[in-house]
DNA sequence: GTCTATAGAAGGATAGAC
DNA sequence: GTCTATCCTTCTATAGAC
């Protein structure tokens, strides 16, 4: 597990492996992406991936993770700061659909790579998956007790609420016309009109 | 362009050859299946591939389409056949969603696998692919001109609308526990609720 | 910690017999 | 139209010099 200050301590050269690898997995695929280009892209030999990674799927677990992190701990900051389940909601859907936007490439590989990991590997980012449902699901079954929402069925709600933002990795990129601002003022407004949040 | 007669006329093997490789491209994704892998899922050798097929990418493309056509006919009925746009929503996004679980395989290759198509193949699909977002806008146009939907973003809640659909391919698979009848109903609903539908 | 060189395996596609 | 055999390329990962 890599902290900050871990990533600091292990030098430059292992976090720039991190973004070209994650930009070349999200710009091609993880299975359509060499190892050479991952080096090439952080300006290295091919070899020279080896000293700081065991194997290329134990550089996509290290994005992956890192992904998953970021996220989950954008979700727990953005629903922890809001005063009602009504904000906390526009706030997450808003929040994360807008983190996918702008983070598309680490987006589209925590969404759409998963399936790449080792079978160990994806049971560790499978724990923080359930972190990131959880703070959605809690803020929709908090609104549901004040009356706030009206949804008859939470986990199924909170999977269409995290699907709209999802898919926005798998759509999005630098020349789409839509702001990231615009795409989480809308997302934000869907999210309520979704759990039948009284306007 | 292949017709359903054309396939029967093309023989079993072809037929075979497609649900082989849809099989493999959306259990294991289009880099990570060898052709290899699709002929002996086929019954065949690996040369015998290359008697029905130009390369695995003609595979990949015929299957796409086949998909997206699929997909695209199947709009076009659901949006015939319904009375009002609030009944032509529910049954859109709704059978849409339910295609995307009973038929989650073709699915993932329409979505997820739509960058691995070559150049000139990728612009074909495309074609599909605003026919196929054009049946839902035009619902969504239909519902604000009479009053019956309140969308101020008709694209942008278009989008949404099929990102809860198309997700579902992402998430289902066999031993999921919502039953596509039960994902349909809450797509269904959920549709209705993110047009401001009168109720 | 980085390089050059290369081992070793696997994959896409073809040749040619039947 | 299917097979066996195989070419040729590419890839992950390692060896060993600096």
């Amino acid at each position: 597990m890599l902290t900050p200050s871990e990533m600091a301590e292990a030098g430059d050269t292992t976090l720039r492996l991190m973004m070209a690898a994650a930009d070349a997995f999200a710009e091609l695929g993880y299975h359509a992406t060499t190892t050479r280009d991952i080096a090439s892209r952080a300006g290295l030999s091919p070899a020279g991936v080896y000293v700081h990674f065991s194997s290329k799927e134990a550089l996509l677990f290290e994005v992956s993770r890192l992904g998953h992190q970021t996220a989950r701990d954008l979700l727990h900051r953005l629903a922890e700061s809001a005063a009602s389940p009504s904000e906390a909601l526009r706030a997450l859907i808003g929040g994360f659909a807008r983190w996918h936007a702008e983070h598309y490439q680490l987006g589209r590989i925590v969404q759409f790579e998963f399936r790449n990991l080792s079978q160990e590997h994806r049971a560790e980012v499978r724990g923080l998956r359930r972190e990131i449902d959880t703070v959605v699901a809690e803020v929709l079954a908090e609104g549901v007790r004040r009356g706030d929402f009206v949804v008859d069925d939470i986990r199924g709600t909170a999977l269409a609420l995290m699907s709209m933002a999802v898919d926005v990795a798998r759509w999005y990129t630098p020349d789409t016309r839509r702001t990231p601002d615009a795409i989480e003022a809308t997302y934000a407004d869907l999210a309520l009109r979704l759990v039948g949040a009284a306007r």
